[in-house]
DNA sequence: GTCTATATTCGGATAGAC
DNA sequence: GTCTATCCGAATATAGAC
């Protein structure tokens, strides 16, 4: 029945800190939301919440990024497939609440100063994210430079809407970085 | 005595919620690096920690705004003026990693679906910085409407490249966004 | 693999003296 | 305005039975 208790562990770790943040994210509550064995947790993982978080991340980053692939792979067209992906996202902000790749975000804001682990995962995760841009701008023949700096761009602007997003409750910020996104590249494109 | 011990546990607050985020800061440490007296805490903020919070998001807010101000005075040309903002963020954020403005994006992560009203203060913090920019271009003939939604698209850059920063513990995103300015305002600027 | 019980530390908050 | 003492709950983590 249960696929794995392990990885509903993960899992809602990664939603819960997304909620709540790393800190403010306990191991009871982690084990009452997943349904996981209250006496498996050490068994699982025996370094403890920093090694169910550093999964959650890498949970994160893989969940996320075959997402991105996915969305990328249904244009042809590079502009046209990130800003539907974009699109995509804000519509699933709004739908519920849980959108995979803010935990990290959180992560980076709670951690970035006092926990360097979990700060290089993260900043494993971004650039994974930020290379599967870079690659459906090759596939459209933007040579590897421009492509590398504009994926990384895109990335961080959906980072920044995706917190403007969380603040206002709407994803407006999200859309508008859609929008924008076709003057970006129109300029890029001279060079490729 | 010290009229500012008020001012310093809100200063000192607003400095450890950048670097450990909300929950991860306590109270115990507030008093330690503020040099407050133990026993003030809960005379001048009889509502806890949420209200010293609520009050170093508006202090957070307010010294912002004002450097956003003096630095935008500095140059006729909102472009240009924005650019040179963003690039002395850069700067700063490089020399000491305090800057100013994360803990927003910081809090909000954490509590924008367990608190509202912190949430709310966060919003409040960036439609304020949003202002600030939109009227920096107002000056420079940008109608009002396409002068509101550059401005806040500038915001949201900028938070996202923060978050960014953080992760890489560089500033190169921080001017990576400066340099993509010129291709928004350029298309934009014909609306005027 | 999972359970219970517990150790230990730490969080925010309160009461009352000065 | 400030201090000390203290409460209470919650946190992570460990030990050892089954």
């Amino acid at each position: 029945m249960r696929k794995n208790t392990k990885d509903e562990i993960i899992r809602t770790t990664a939603k819960l800190i997304q909620e709540k943040g790393y800190v403010g994210t306990g191991l009871k509550e982690i084990i009452e939301q997943s349904g996981a064995p209250r006496g498996s947790i050490y068994y699982h993982f025996p370094d403890g919440k920093e090694q169910i978080a550093l999964e959650a991340v890498k949970w994160t980053r893989e969940a996320v990024r075959s997402f991105i692939q996915e969305e990328l792979s249904k244009h042809e067209d590079a502009l046209i497939a990130i800003q539907s992906f974009i699109l995509d996202s804000a519509d699933r902000f709004e739908k519920n609440r849980y959108f995979v790749g803010v935990p990290i975000a959180a992560l980076i804001l709670e951690t970035s100063s006092t926990n360097d682990n979990l700060r290089k995962s993260c900043e494993g995760a971004f650039e994974t994210w930020s290379l599967e841009f870079m690659k459906k701008l090759q596939e459209n023949g933007y040579k590897e430079s421009i492509a590398k700096k504009l994926g990384t761009i895109i990335n961080t602007m959906i980072q920044g809407a995706l917190v403007a997003a969380l603040a206002s409750k709407h994803a407006e910020s999200l859309r508008t970085t859609a929008g924008i996104l076709p003057l970006i590249f129109s300029q890029q494109s001279l060079q490729k």
